[in-house]
RNA sequence: GGGCCUAUAGCUCAGUUUCGGUUAGAGCGCACGCCUGAUAAGCGUGAGGUCGAAGGUUCAAGUCCAUCUAGGCCCA
């Protein structure tokens, strides 16, 4: 038998079938570095419309995990596509690098003795080096950003920025002065961060203690309990603390509007507490009593009580968050020592000024603090508590241990102390305009949110937040240079002028240039009536003006330039809502009355296989680091993108494994892709696409459909649908259709017969559109697709590009006027093909035949299916891949069907079907009549499939 | 405890934007078979869900309503 396998044209690519990912990815990331792609796309795109995404910068801090790479590479596939669709799409990376986690690293490697301008000069140096660390992590991913050019919170240009985004907030009046409760830890003689504060069990002090209501309120309370006249006696409103050294500072009792009261008589007089807890109240009095009388917690507001052991009359205020869980369902509020206490004292609209603070920085009561003044709070509970119990006022007293905080540096407690601090008000009316929440609610109104529940979220938080405080009492951030009046805490009348005269020294030299100003520099004679303030802006304030600074100011290329929003896009993940979404949102009012960005998109957290959480204690964690190593970016990559990121992004090794088989399925189809256009040149062997033929049209219109299915799909940032549609495109239309009835024509036809060009010319242009559909997705391997196109001069009229394909625009696919038609009338056909399938799979089954190609079938169709089949003439056998097709016209639907056999006919040795004429040619009687044709012959005619 | 979100075959997702309607779909994986001219590939056939749970509204619910469970983010 001859062999005929040398007079096919069979496939031929150096497109390997594996990727080797892991090895050879970093191969593309460098070359992407050194051949400065990103500068090369900015450059060639000049001039297009614009598409902005500023990027969230990540906290200096750490190697990046896996939720890091998330945000990434959704930026990454966004910045792409666009550059694809045609845009000219910047990406600033960015990064935080102030705050108390990096003061901390340093105070952990260099003791915590350090002078505040020692820390700032070590917080520098490190951060910068984490800088470099993260960024190498990002650029391992693949992410196309402008890595040489990074913005940095801590480079001075844009400290000084951040001083004058401060400036004009000042300016226009949106800062104000204010008290906060803040944890104070006597150690320090400081304010903590709430993440210095650790939980350690401590023992405390519990009391009942008892508020006689005031002589004036007998009646109203008598009537609030809905009685002629109060019981005579004591009548006590109770309390349960376990801080006998806040008494002093009560200034009101709390109870829940919503709660029910009951007044009780006891042995000791009558006493009020919530009916819910009277018994556990009355077993911890030691008491026995009878609820005599019940009322709302409503009725009892504005009513006055007398201070246990001070000459003080303090009020009711109704607050929902006091709860029934313990205690007496009263709370006693000393709004300097509690964040709720001072939240309801300033709801209430009482005046901070009023707020009552007599501890002092070291935790000893102010010398003029009656009966304890100048003892130390721990030292005074016991005092206090026999005070109260001399006054008749101690109802229970008992030890108990519960979980308190600590300073997590000295360990030791830590309470709640009201200091100045700075906020910028929600509320404050501009003249004849709007305040900041006014403002930013309509700004959220008017951006468009990914997905759209994050409008609701975020309209919520803006509604219901209270001022800003953008001062911290920290050593590494940027300053805010004011300089208060030593008698009343005013700022200096000339405050804006002299916040740009430290901007333009902090440009120079960075926030040391603020803390080593010898005020008398800039205030003359008057720095002797002034204060420097030491106080370090918010982090938040930090990243949440970067649009103000970083894109109007050190990055001017990365801003939209039509006078709207900056950016195009914000996208982070979902607990962003109340980080830099808002911190972004609230400065961009302040500063320019609207929003800083057009549109926000929100990704979820990682999760494992079961949906809960990574954590290091769970062991359940997944690093991008590792997944590079073993499987490679590109496979965490698309795994990113066949995900629903818009809820919460599961990994495991299954789902991993899952992905490698929908990148294995995608690299063959584009191996067996190229590997059929080897010899096929896009410029000389081009044909009109009117002398394809009809399947050849048909798979270019299904093309066609892909890409703009999958176009719009990237415009809505729907990834997840995007792989589905590659992978079902290539596994259904090309692989499971139309590749596998074409490789009879790509292989046996003449090698520059029409009927092979054809083909080819569909091949070119559905390699062309997958390498560019994948590249968002897929950098790595659709720039290796474009070197192998590239380097056999596959590119054609894309030649100018050879470099990469993130140099191109989405493929020019042909439109043809009769695509809707092709659709319908294939869609029919490869209905009849499946059922023709079944049926010779049950042949098969039976041992009647082994490939489909020793069969003949007979297909009985009627109306359009058999009109669709008819047309295909001779061509119909090589759709359904048998060696014979016999179509039938029938009648009715009923008639229809597929019926087959195994060929009676001999194989012919180079094509394989089963066919009449083999051997009819003597000089090579293994050959079929068209295979003869095709090699010594004029060749075969196809005109549609 | 509150706000927002998620819960469809083993896995990843669809399920017709504003208010429901025939046997709930796809790809992957799996099973079985074929091919050996995409071969550490390719093709075919097939088996898998009653839609987180139990209720309600309705002639009719995966699709609406309240509840619960599990999980996530942010607060308290």
């Amino acid at each position: 038998m001859a062999d005929y396998r040398s007079t096919l044209n069979l496939p031929d690519t150096p497109f390997p079938m594996r990727g080797d990912l892991p090895k050879r990815e970093p191969g593309w990331v460098k070359q992407w570095q050194d051949s400065k792609l990103y500068q090369r796309i900015r450059k060639q795109s000049a001039g297009r419309p614009q598409f902005v995404l500023h990027d969230g910068p990540p906290y200096a801090n750490g190697d990046i995990h896996l939720g890091h790479a998330v945000n990434k590479i959704l930026k990454d596939i966004i910045v792409r596509s666009m550059t694809l669709h045609g845009f000219d799409a910047s990406f600033i990376p960015g990064w935080d690098c102030h705050g108390l986690p990096i003061e901390h690293q340093i105070e952990k490697a260099h003791g915590k003795s350090l002078p505040p301008a020692e820390v700032r000069k070590l917080a520098r140096a490190y951060a910068a080096e984490q800088v470099e660390l993260q960024k190498k992590g990002f650029v391992r991913l693949g992410v196309l950003a402008d890595w040489d050019r990074p913005y940095r919170t801590m480079d001075f240009q844009n400290e000084a920025g951040e001083i004058r985004a401060l400036k004009e907030m000042v300016t226009k009046g949106w800062v104000y002065r204010g008290l906060k409760p803040v944890n104070w830890c006597f150690d320090c003689g400081s304010a903590l961060a709430e993440a210095e504060v650790e939980y350690q069990d401590k023992g405390s002090p519990a009391v009942d203690v008892g508020f006689q209501i005031a002589d004036a309120c007998r009646q109203m309370l008598a009537d609030a309990f809905g009685l002629d006249a109060l019981p005579a006696g004591k009548v006590q409103a109770v309390i349960w603390t376990t801080t006998p050294w806040t008494i002093p500072a009560n200034q009101a009792l709390n109870v829940n509007g919503e709660h029910t009261y009951a007044l009780v008589r006891t042995a000791n007089g009558h006493v009020i507490v919530a009916r819910d807890l009277v018994d556990s109240c009355l077993a911890r009095f030691k008491l026995e009593g009878d609820v005599i009388a019940t009322a709302q917690g409503t009725a009892l507001a504005d009513l006055l009580f007398q201070h246990p052991f001070y000459v003080r009359d303090v009020p009711v205020l109704v607050a929902s968050y006091v709860g029934l869980d313990a205690g007496t369902g009263i709370v006693h509020c000393a709004p300097a020592y509690g964040v709720e206490d001072f939240q309801t004292w300033t709801a209430h609209g009482l005046a901070t000024e009023e707020v009552f603070g007599p501890v002092q920085a070291n935790g000893v009561y102010i010398d003029a603090l009656p009966l304890f003044g100048g003892m130390h709070i721990w030292k005074a509970n016991p005092v206090i508590i026999d005070t109260i119990a001399k006054a008749g006022a101690l109802l229970s007293h008992e030890k108990i241990t519960h979980s308190y905080m600590h300073c997590w540096r000295h360990k030791t407690p830590v309470i709640y102390r009201a200091t100045a601090q700075f906020f910028v008000g929600m509320d404050i009316r501009q003249p004849e305009s709007y305040t900041l929440r006014e403002c930013a609610a309509a700004a959220v109104e008017a951006t468009a949110f990914y997905p759209e529940w994050g409008k609701e979220r975020l309209a919520a938080m803006i509604a219901k937040r209270p001022d800003w405080c953008i001062s911290r009492q920290r050593n590494w951030g940027v300053p805010i240079p004011f300089f208060l009046h030593k008698e009343t805490g005013q700022m200096h009348p000339d405050t804006p002028d002299l916040m740009e005269q430290v901007a333009l020294r902090v440009e120079r030299e960075g926030v040391d240039a603020w803390f080593n100003l010898d005020p008398a520099e800039l205030l003359g004679d008057d720095a002797a009536h002034y204060d420097k303030l030491t106080d370090t802006l918010d982090v938040w304030f930090d990243s949440g003006t970067t649009h103000w600074h970083v894109l109007r100011g050190s990055h001017q290329d990365g801003r939209r330039g039509d006078g709207g929003p900056v950016a195009d896009l914000y996208l982070e993940g979902s607990d962003q809502h109340r980080g830099w979404f808002q911190s972004s949102l609230l400065t961009g009012c302040a500063l320019d009355g609207h929003a800083p960005y057009r549109a926000l998109l929100t990704h979820g957290f990682t999760v494992d296989a079961n949906g809960h959480k990574m954590s290091k204690s769970a062991g359940n964690g997944i690093e991008p680091q590792e997944v590079g190593n073993k499987l490679g970016i590109e496979i965490l990559r698309l795994w990113l993108a066949s995900a629903d990121y818009s809820g919460e992004l599961s990994i495991s090794k299954e789902i991993l494994d899952r992905v490698v088989e929908t990148y294995r399925r995608l690299r063959n189809t584009v191996r067996f892709l190229l590997a059929n256009i080897a010899d096929y040149d896009p410029v000389a062997h081009k044909l009109p696409v009117a002398k394809w033929l009809t399947i050849d049209r048909y798979a270019l219109a299904l093309t066609r459909d892909l890409q703009e299915r999958v176009g719009n799909d990237y415009l809505a940032f729907e990834f997840h649908k995007i792989v589905q549609a590659l992978q079902h495109f290539a596994s259904e239309d090309l692989g499971g259709f139309y590749l596998d009835i074409l490789k009879d024509r790509l292989y046996t036809t003449a090698p520059g017969s029409l009927a092979r060009r054809s083909a080819q010319g569909a091949l070119w242009h559905i390699t062309q559109t997958l390498v560019r559909l994948m590249a968002p997705i897929m950098p790595f391997t659709a720039e290796e697709i474009w070197t192998v196109l590239a380097e056999a001069g596959k590119n054609g009229p894309y030649a100018a590009n050879l470099d990469s394909v993130m140099l191109t625009t989405w493929n020019a696919l042909p439109m043809q006027a009769d695509e809707a038609a092709l659709m319908e009338s294939w869609g029919r056909i490869r209905a009849l093909r499946a059922q023709s399938a079944r049926v010779l799979e049950t042949l098969r089954a039976e041992g009647g035949i082994g490939s489909s190609l020793q069969a003949d079938v007979e297909v009985r169709a009627a109306g359009a299916t058999f009109d669709d089949l008819a047309a295909l003439g001779d061509d119909l056998r090589f759709v359904l891949i048998t060696s014979g097709a016999t179509l039938i016209k029938v009648e009715s639907d009923a008639e229809q069907g597929v019926s087959a056999a195994a060929s009676a006919q001999v194989k012919c040795g180079r094509c394989w079907h089963y066919r009449a004429d083999v051997g009819s040619n003597p000089e090579h009687p293994e050959l079929c009549g068209r295979c003869d044709s095709n090699l010594h012959g004029e060749g075969e005619m196809r005109s549609h499939a």
